[in-house]
DNA sequence: GTCTATAGACGGATAGAC
DNA sequence: GTCTATCCGTCTATAGAC
């Protein structure tokens, strides 16, 4: 059975998503989360701030799991780029562009309007960094390298939901795709390397 | 002498850049712009909404100059696409991360609850593409060639814009660049070209 | 035609009943 | 400790004075 508090913040995570912050009621999320109005002051006594921190925190985290999703299990890291755009691809079509980064449009509005959240945002892209840096690791690539390759990634979905649920195509998610792919490329034929798993890493 | 109409839609389109659609009152708007509260109903009978599609509109537009103003000029494609990233690098320093994309947060805003500010998030984002497909067809790259790396170029743009300001680094926004020169590469030499303005488009 | 004062609705937050 | 009724500020929009 899940607990009111994390029904408010399934709620938040989805109102802040599709209508942002400040487009976003407290009358609104505890009326979708089934809960008395009060309640969201118990659970939240900073009230709106404190909950949209959780919010992006909370919902940001859950995400930083689609790295081993999708990429972690894939033979080499060409296929595991695809096959995560790929994915980025369905979900725009499955949801008709309803669905895209759930924090993004948090980060933006937050960056310098309201400190606490932009850190919240900027927590939950480092995590992102971090997880994509150990994953790329496991199929060979220098640290360093695994963490440009993994920035260029997450730029590229982030601006690519931009632009694709602004426009309703999915194209830009299809050349985002593609750049990451020319930029895993380039990071290997630095390195000699061909992109497969190594064994002592599985 | 700039006119009201004029000083409003500026007063918007920064105030709508900082705080978003939602985050921003029109007392706000008509403050910033030192004029009534009455006139801006008077210039937008459609009030809010037809002042946000204007802003998004002229304020868009305006940005579509500056693949004229940084790529046309460049020698060759490649430093053309670096000194745009270069630029973007210092706006962010100069202004400390409070200047990204005019149009980014109202684009995500609107997506799924606003649709003629959608429609004219997704007209500015056309634009600019269709812009940035001409000046790089100017470098010889066939138009289909020329839309891809655009798209690649704002996508990547609009990526690092969020996680930039976010995480207050410009180390995605340099990453973004080098990831968009990959795919230039990967394009030209799919044409055996040098990238290289041809001397018939001069 | 320019501007002010206000209407009417909704925002976040809280006091207090139970 | 859960929930309801209400407060006060701010929002968009408008009516009407000048």
């Amino acid at each position: 059975m899940t607990g009111t508090k994390d029904r408010i913040l399934a709620a938040g995570a989805e109102l802040f998503r599709h209508g942002g912050y400040a487009g976003t009621g407290m009358k609104q999320i505890v009326e979708k989360a089934g809960a008395p109005f009060g309640s969201v002051y118990h659970f939240f006594p900073g009230g709106k701030e404190q909950l949209g921190e959780e919010v992006v925190r909370t919902s940001g985290m859950q995400y930083a799991q689609l790295f081993e999703v999708f990429i972690a299990p894939s033979p080499d890291l060409i296929t595991g780029i695809e096959t995560f755009f790929a994915g980025a691809v369905t979900t725009l079509l499955d949801t008709d562009y309803v669905e895209g980064c759930p924090i993004a449009t948090v980060a933006l509005e937050a960056a310098t309007t309201n400190e606490p959240l932009r850190r919240a945002t900027a927590d939950v892209f480092e995590a992102w960094t971090k997880a994509g840096t150990k994953g790329f690791s496991a199929f060979g690539l220098p640290e360093e390298h695994a963490r440009t390759l993994t920035l260029a990634l997450v730029t590229s979905l982030e601006g690519a939901f931009v632009l694709c649920r602004s426009m309703r195509t999915t194209e830009p998610m299809a050349v985002a795709g593609a750049a990451v792919v020319d930029v895993a490329r380039r990071l290997l034929a630095e390195l000699g390397d061909d992109g497969k798993r190594r064994p002592e890493d599985s």
